[in-house]
DNA sequence: GAGCAAACTGGTAACGTTTCCAAAGCTAAC
DNA sequence: GTTAGCTTTGGAAACGTTACCAGTTTGCTC
């Protein structure tokens, strides 16, 4: 920045009042200006920039979520980028793994780095350790998951709403017997469903019959095995509702190898990519990961523009798909 | 940090001493600047330290994908974040959805925040307006995709043989009529990919019937209306080739809804999730992003860690996945 | 043509670190 | 008891930028 000050006769502040766009600097320098960094290609140092400057922006925020390369993960993580993009911001992002230790370790690096807000799709369910990046002023966002001992904005999906909806739509088939498989339960948005799938068939007199239940299985082979598991009972499920993306193939899987693909219903938690090129397709309860990574943005950056007012907890609704193994009567 | 200092009665030198590890600072005083720091709860500002640093490492590297939300985009991008996280460092990344300017844009952005290193899968032919990086010394490593009138590291499907193994495996189970659909001519993967198509047809003694090639094809939707085309003509192809997963699955839907997808041979470059939960399971060749990620990863911390050694090109070769679809005789 | 405000320009001190060099303390050998 | 050499410590400059304040020029009014 000083050569490109001596190559056009000016100081380093007009300089970088050129490169901020500033007001108050004439035609003239500025062209000069232009023309000397043209000449020596020099690049703006955003690091060292965000050092000096009042408010401290790095012009980057940090987002952490369960899987990166998860479909779910990725749509929102896109979608956030996206936002961030018109803004001129860009995005470090890493994975959690469900790994708790992580969680703290990467908010940790990204605090380190000086991000200037956070996406944050939590692992454990203890977030009072951000206390003093949020005393700091850090805006954060939780998505999916809301975070626990500590207050911050979220954005969520209706869990127990879609779950006691996609059972709803097999009792409004006429099933009794309903399986159900989940996640881990410690998984806030896993005990969610459950709850939903429990609530659904007591509200309709149905007494839950726990030899249909699993819960804490975790993948797609797994679900294979339970879904066996469960169906070996007499009398067998007439339906099975999948808690999450990979239970569900799972469970198809299983339905698909005893042939029963076309006689057990079966609606899953979360879209599935070609659930509509099986025969039959899946019907699913629909998350809306886009929207919800937009709306994390949206609420961040608000906070970034300097919001202070209360936490605001927003809930995006699912959406019944139904593609024909849902729609299976007993 | 200088409160830090204060607090433990020490110099700063002697905090960022404890805090880098460096040896020559005695136990006494490494636990007294500890103690200080966990008081404090002071956190070590990266952005700083990386300005001042001799080798201006800041922790940071850049990825340039095509589009982030894409299973063979985000399984790389997981592959690197991976990798990088072994090393402490952490992954900015961003689409560029096939635009030219949006890739400069992108490139400048990051060069801005001073990243360590950079892989791009390029969207343009042209990367020469890397060469000021480039001399500046940031190492960097293509992707998928080759750089253009540049010299540098890249990460490679092969491309060319996996199309001919593929239209070969079709030629192999008795097919003569095979028709081709293939995305943008200018994407250099898909140029090889249709080129690899030809070069096995004509290698069997086999004339390429153009009315029964369409490039250029944008998505599964107009993958679909092509296939359709293609079918329509006299005499009709027996099979098909679809150079890449949204044409394979707009191929697969044509075939469906026409009622041919047990007559009509399909294999598709690229792997397709659930693909083998369909009837029939479609076969493809596969490529293998998470390799690809891990390898330019590894490359590209190599060249940081100081390799000047001359420019590497390697290959990742493709996997024949046989689960019907290209399996069905003429 | 003087006076005054507005517009423009520049010098210098930070931002939070690390690096360099010098000083102080200690040990061991003569 | 002195000196040499090592280990440990600290002071100050520097990294590339922006903020602050002061200085200069310009344009306008009367």
């Amino acid at each position: 920045m000083r050569d490109v000050a001596a190559l056009a006769h000016v100081s380093v502040t007009t300089v970088s009042r050129v490169i901020n766009e500033e007001p108050g600097v004439s035609a003239r320098l500025a062209v000069r200006v232009g023309a000397a960094i043209e000449q020596l290609n020099y690049r703006h140092n955003l690091t060292a920039s965000s050092l000096r400057r009042a408010d401290g922006r790095g012009g980057t925020i940090g987002v952490v979520l369960e899987y990166i390369a998860d479909p779910f993960d990725a749509l929102m993580h896109r979608a956030i980028e996206e936002y961030a993009l018109t803004r001129g911001v860009l995005v470090l992002a890493g994975s959690l793994l469900e790994d708790e230790a992580r969680e703290r370790e990467l908010i940790a690096a990204l605090a380190a780095r000086r991000v200037d807000g956070l996406v944050i799709m939590p692992a454990g369910h203890d977030q009072s350790y951000l206390m003093n990046e949020r005393r700091s002023g850090t805006p954060m966002v939780f998505v999916d998951r809301p975070p626990g001992f500590f207050d911050a904005d979220d954005v969520l999906t209706d869990n127990l709403d879609g779950s006691r909806r996609g059972v709803g739509h097999l009792l409004a088939h006429g099933h009794r017997r309903v399986g159900y498989l989940g996640d881990l339960q410690t998984i806030t948005t896993a005990a969610l469903r459950h709850q939903g799938y429990r609530e659904e068939l007591t509200a309709h007199g149905i007494g839950v019959d726990d030899r249909l239940v699993r819960t804490d299985v975790r993948g797609s082979e797994r679900a294979e095995a339970a879904t066996r598991e469960i169906l070996s009972n007499k009398p067998a499920p007439t339906a099975l509702f999948a808690g999450q993306g990979p239970l569900t193939t799972g469970a198809y899987r299983a339905l698909r190898s005893l042939g029963l693909h076309h006689k057990v219903a079966l609606v899953g938690f979360d879209d599935i990519p070609l659930a509509d090129l099986l025969e039959p397709g899946i019907t699913v309860m629909a998350q809306d990961p886009a929207s919800m990574g937009r709306a994390a943005a949206e609420l961040l950056f608000r906070r970034m523009d300097g919001d202070r007012s209360p936490s605001v907890h927003q809930v995006i609704p699912t959406r019944l798909i139904t593609r024909g193994s849902g729609e299976i009567r007993p």
